[in-house]
DNA sequence: TAGATTGTTAATCGATTAACAATC
DNA sequence: TAGATTGTTAATCGATTAACAATC
């Protein structure tokens, strides 16, 4: 596990490995093979076992992987062995149909803290979680340490949000918004816009 | 606009172009250069001239690109010059999240058609669309021309959709269920999964 | 042992960036 | 005209794929 820089499309890849890799586990498999890998997931087994391979040997040649190692290792790699704190602000249509993703992360990743800029919305309940007005976003923040934000407000506001969860100390931001937002190098975002995906889809239609 | 391929990362920067085309537009700016684009979408100029170059000559040397007249070509560019039909399987919360869009996605592409597999949820409305059962897929999907699919089902039936899709001749899919599905060559599928992107972005924390 | 499959190097392919002549 | 900015070629950079020795 050298400090080699990996790249963001191998990043990417890792938890579509793990998705996998998690359901043969729940079908008891117990071993399987880059080849089987590429073919279920269409991807190249080479490029597969290059992508792991970054991070350690993994793979017993003439064998393939083992499910469970594999599975813990590619946890480790993606930090997901431990509880990670997420934050969402907005509490829209969107806001609450992700809210009920808490279930579906399970141990490694949980949506703990609600937040909305609109009065009405304060104090209703979702999933478990009351909605919290702005102003008690640093403190509740802190307290719980979260270090990842989820956006889903409109475009005209998801910036002020982003420069909220920076003043807080936020590590890494997905957006959900229609725009690109601006935040300080040492922060990550990623994107998740339904829409530029669907203007995309429309592109191969004969 | 040869009959050159035209790679996957340029498309799916044209919708983004023409997001920020859009707001430009209504704040009634008539020109943009390579540069403030890049400035304002974190991408290198050059990306963006050569982006567009594919399509046309569309800029004009010393003065940079004429908004309306760049987002009308992006626009034809994409196939969003014509209106598109699109229906969704799986009225849950996304589902329903996503049914609110259409008011943001205007003219060129519509849900127009919504279908739940559970009796229960049949009869129900959102956003003026009343939820079908599966059996009527076929029918509706045809009179209504409808081209791309959406899929908010859970990842266990998202395969048995995407069958039943194509069955009815969809052109393109996008699926928000986190498995990889399987479709004729000519069906285009995109991707849309919160927890990988969720579960990739936890890498960059430290 | 024979067959299968890894880890890794080298080859290929493709995408991004730099540079600059053309020109508004 | 002088300054700005495009379209495009060439250079760079990076990612994917092929190939194969090592070995289970």
């Amino acid at each position: 596990m050298k400090t080699q820089k990996i790249s963001e499309a191998v990043v990417r890849r890792l938890p579509i490995y793990l998705r996998y890799l998690n359901e043969l586990q729940m079908n008891n498999v117990s071993t399987v093979s880059s080849q089987d890998l590429g073919q279920k997931l269409d991807l190249n087994p080479a490029q597969i076992r290059k992508d792991l391979a970054y991070f350690g040997e993994f793979g017993k040649k003439g064998i393939g992987y083992d499910i469970n190692y594999l599975i813990e290792k590619i946890r480790q790699i993606l930090k997901l062995d431990r509880h990670i704190q997420v934050a969402l602000v907005g509490a829209g249509n969107l806001g609450r149909a992700l809210c009920n993703y808490n279930t579906y992360l399970r141990n490694d990743m949980k949506i703990v803290a609600l937040f909305d800029a609109m009065p009405a919305k304060t104090g209703e309940v979702i999933n478990n979680l009351v909605v919290l007005p702005m102003d008690k976003m640093k403190s509740v923040m802190t307290e719980l340490g979260v270090r990842i934000g989820i956006i889903t407000v409109p475009a005209a506001e998801a910036q002020n949000v982003a420069n909220e969860f920076v003043a807080c100390g936020i590590e890494a931001i997905l957006n959900f918004a229609p725009v690109i937002i601006k935040v300080p190098p040492d922060v990550r975002v990623h994107y998740a816009d339904f829409t530029t995906e669907l203007q995309s889809l429309a592109y191969y239609l004969d």
